[in-house]
DNA sequence: CGGATAGGTTTTGTATACAATAACGAGGCA
DNA sequence: TGCCTCGTTATTGTATACAAAACCTATCCG
């Protein structure tokens, strides 16, 4: 979209994010408006957006609040992700030219070394490791793929997760990573998607271990 | 959301649907704003929601088309609605109480009905249809899995679809579904998952050889 | 005291005017 | 002729004013 929406949409999604606001509080277009700078007009675009990916969510009439999404909403999206990514995976493996490989090898050197500080630098992790994602997404060739996952892998879950990520966790994304690109190497789709199968999923245990056991707790707003 | 939006909506949708607007062909926001009878706020609504649904599509610099989906752009969405809604078919298997299975089996005497009419009433069919699909995906008790089909059970593909159905592919149809309710009565997943698959992808199958092998046509606009 | 309701306030929805940008075409220049 | 440039028109983007709907609270009646 064009300028203001589009300076609207990125302000209140790090708005969002940064946790400045609660989970559940309401917002107002006004609100948003006077934040971002700009008027409703382009806010109600960028807050259309942000509805669509779950970041915000409407109540029966209207209302707008921050989601508040639950452990069960979570692990949803794990397993929604780990179906359609391990697809992107085999297909991926298929098409990737030799050059793309190599790229991702040089990805994953750099999410290595980000790993292998200590402390490990998170932000750099988190960077690296959505470009890996999404590299392979868009390797696999499929549109409406990219399209569908890109709005299961958000900000708030990997964030989340990545938090209570330790160390030998960190490292053990990394191998994971290298032993993908080896799949890919070998040109070998079933491997690629078993491996990508339990990154994800490891992933997700990594993420209930940190949240405690199944409890299930609201979603939306109060 | 609200009324004039809706109205749009449904509008513009019904419009393109109609097929009195060819694939390909740029559409205005004023335009529009005139077949609807409302202003182009509640218009650009509308249109977002449609582009989302890539019913629409814009050009780089914004201009608004009707989509034109090449066969390969039909073949990834049966594979990706495959991938879910078996997905959906296993879940619902495991959760469908006695009633939803009995309405389950009433809505496909209501489509079987239909497609035993000389001619089949291809209209109904499609109603009941739809009907069942949806009823399993909201018994999979998975939000957002139903949000993401939402966007792959798309009207155009499913028109297209059913206009090349021969009588006894209907009939092959209805078997698809008594089928899967035995298995739902089983309480049988895999049963259910492997039913859904050969019903949806014969679906292609049977699309596929109506519009004649891959030969790979044009997506979006000239 | 409980609950319905009426009126003022807040919030969202729509229309419209204007601004910015992209497409188009005509005229000039090599 | 080919093709640039510039001005005109068509189209989308944004701001703002107003309309409609939802919310809240004070008040009234049982």
């Amino acid at each position: 979209m064009s300028r203001a929406s589009e300076r609207a949409y990125a302000k209140i999604r790090a708005h969002v994010l940064s946790g400045s606001v609660a989970a559940g509080e309401q917002l107002t277009e006004d609100q948003l408006a006077q934040i971002t700078g700009v008027s409703r007009t382009p806010v109600r675009e960028a807050v259309r957006r942000l509805e669509d990916e779950l970041l915000l969510v409407r109540s029966d009439t209207k209302r707008l609040f921050v989601a508040d999404w639950s452990r069960d909403d979570i692990e949803e999206m794990f397993v929604l992700r780990q179906m359609l990514e391990c697809h992107a995976a085999e297909r991926a493996a298929k098409r990737l030219s030799r050059g793309q490989i190599a790229e991702l090898e040089a990805l994953n050197r750099d999410l290595t070394a980000a790993v292998d500080q200590t402390p490990p630098d998170v932000a750099r992790f988190l960077e690296a490791n959505r470009a890996f994602h999404e590299a392979i997404i868009d390797a696999a060739h499929s549109p409406r793929l990219g399209q569908l996952l890109a709005r299961l892998v958000e900000a708030p879950v990997v964030l989340r997760t990545a938090r209570t990520y330790s160390q030998s966790d960190l490292r053990q994304s990394a191998r994971d990573h290298d032993e993908l690109v080896a799949a890919f190497a070998a040109r070998d789709g079933d491997w690629a998607r078993a491996v990508m199968g339990s990154h994800l999923r490891r992933a997700f245990h990594t993420f209930a271990r940190a949240v405690g056991p199944a409890n299930d707790q609201g979603t939306a707003e109060p």
